[in-house]
DNA sequence: CGCGATTTGTGCACGAGTTCACAAGCGCCT
DNA sequence: AGGCGCTTGTGAACTCGTGCACAAATCGCG
């Protein structure tokens, strides 16, 4: 697994992309990172610091460090980070050298709006393909592309090497439609789906269920308000039954 | 994530469970947990095991238990979970009980999308406002609700009392919003513009950023093609520069 | 009425992730 | 050249979360 390879500083100047095996709370953040770099980029600066960054970044200034150290020595001491050379270095890392080819299964509500969020193309995506299974909806064109049906999704995800699939259809129809990408070559599912899914080994799932982050924020609402409603003091109230 | 509160002597007297302190870790599963059990309900089901609740919800069965645990004890030995109860008791715990009132800022095209979304009435909230800064869009109908400006929202939200606001404008445009939502009472803000938001103590933001979902599922991609490549000498096929 | 089958609740050990604190390295100024 | 201030990179302690394994509790049945 993860021997500690002299993990050479040069990292990918050779032919062995040498495979860093990060954690994966740090994997999570290099996004948050290459976005606040690029926000820095466009203000001309061309190095920061680590303080400077995490602040942009919005996390301790230590974690950043040695989120960064885990991808090699990037930076110079007494000086910070080049900007430039930290761009780089993160997209080789997330894979983002290539532009890649994403399909979008649904489109409803949601799946429109997803079609057309300028951010994905921005920031190292491009939607290749939309498909429904609603025959009503094939051919619609959004965004420049057309619907297509989704039973058409083996071929063209093969033609457009599509390795990644959005789903953001009725959670009933989810289960479905990831058996049907993964049948199609896919092995990264983005699911916007309120369900489970089950996928076979090998292939990754991440979910962003809306209602679940509102649910969280009521929790916390929740205790805010019954902290502030306790009458006299809030130490040591706790009523019994 | 947030701030968390000094925590006094926490009176820990059993009977109503006054405010038990759940890990966060806990607090981000009970919505799947939540969402399972509805499921479950509908299939015709009363009581459930932790076995099956967790295979439901996608989880280990020990983590579930451990987690419900927290709540107090509201299983049964050698039979299991009391569905119906153990919904009350995890919406009570998640503040679900009243339905929340929901302000929506920004009604581009993915605040379009949320405002239609079905899923954020079905699970407890009610979006109560929309607001947009562009004057074109005031008036604009949708789902029911007329988009109003963004400088009537400390009004509309005394008089609506809502306490949860959600971002779905340009990044450029983010961390005035979240000004005026806290200006405006707001405690709770879910943010989907790629920004870090800085607010004050007290006031809780979540963060989806869609792109970023896709960018972790990239560098797993990447990762993955980077392995089949296996150290034997096969193809060295520059997947970089 | 007691016994066995079943399932919860939890003590404990382990691993992942976070934070602190500081030595090592770098550039600049004198 | 040498010292000084600044910043990175990282060892080490600590916190948080997870998963195993099992005792305690409950039900059904003979």
């Amino acid at each position: 697994m993860s021997q500690h390879r002299p993990t050479g500083p040069n990292g990918r100047s050779g032919g062995v992309p040498a495979l860093p095996d990060l954690p994966e709370a740090t994997v999570a953040r290099l996004p948050e990172y290459l976005r606040a770099l690029h926000h820095i980029a466009e203000t001309g600066n061309d190095t920061i610091s680590s303080e400077g960054l995490a602040a942009a970044a919005g996390v301790n200034s230590a974690k950043l460090r040695k989120d960064l150290s885990h991808l090699g020595s990037y930076g110079t001491r007494g000086v910070g980070y080049d900007v430039a050379l930290l761009i780089d270095q993160i997209e080789f890392t997330l894979g983002l050298t290539q532009r890649r080819a994403v399909a979008l299964v649904g489109v409803g509500n949601l799946g429109h709006a997803l079609a057309g969020y300028a951010g994905f193309a921005s920031r190292g995506f491009r939607i290749a393909a939309l498909f429904d299974a609603d025959h009503s909806r094939v051919g619609e064109p959004i965004n420049g592309l057309n619907v297509q049906h989704i039973s058409d999704l083996a071929t063209v995800a093969a033609a457009e090497s599509i390795a990644i699939g959005v789903i953001a259809t009725p959670a009933a129809a989810a289960q479905d439609v990831a058996d049907a990408l993964v049948a199609a070559g896919v092995t990264s599912i983005l699911n916007f789906a309120p369900c489970v899914l089950s996928v076979p080994e090998g292939v990754d799932v991440r979910k962003v269920d809306l209602a679940i982050e509102l649910q969280i924020l009521s929790f916390h609402e929740h205790r805010k308000s019954a902290l502030t409603s306790l009458p006299g003091g809030l130490a040591e109230e706790a009523v019994g039954t």
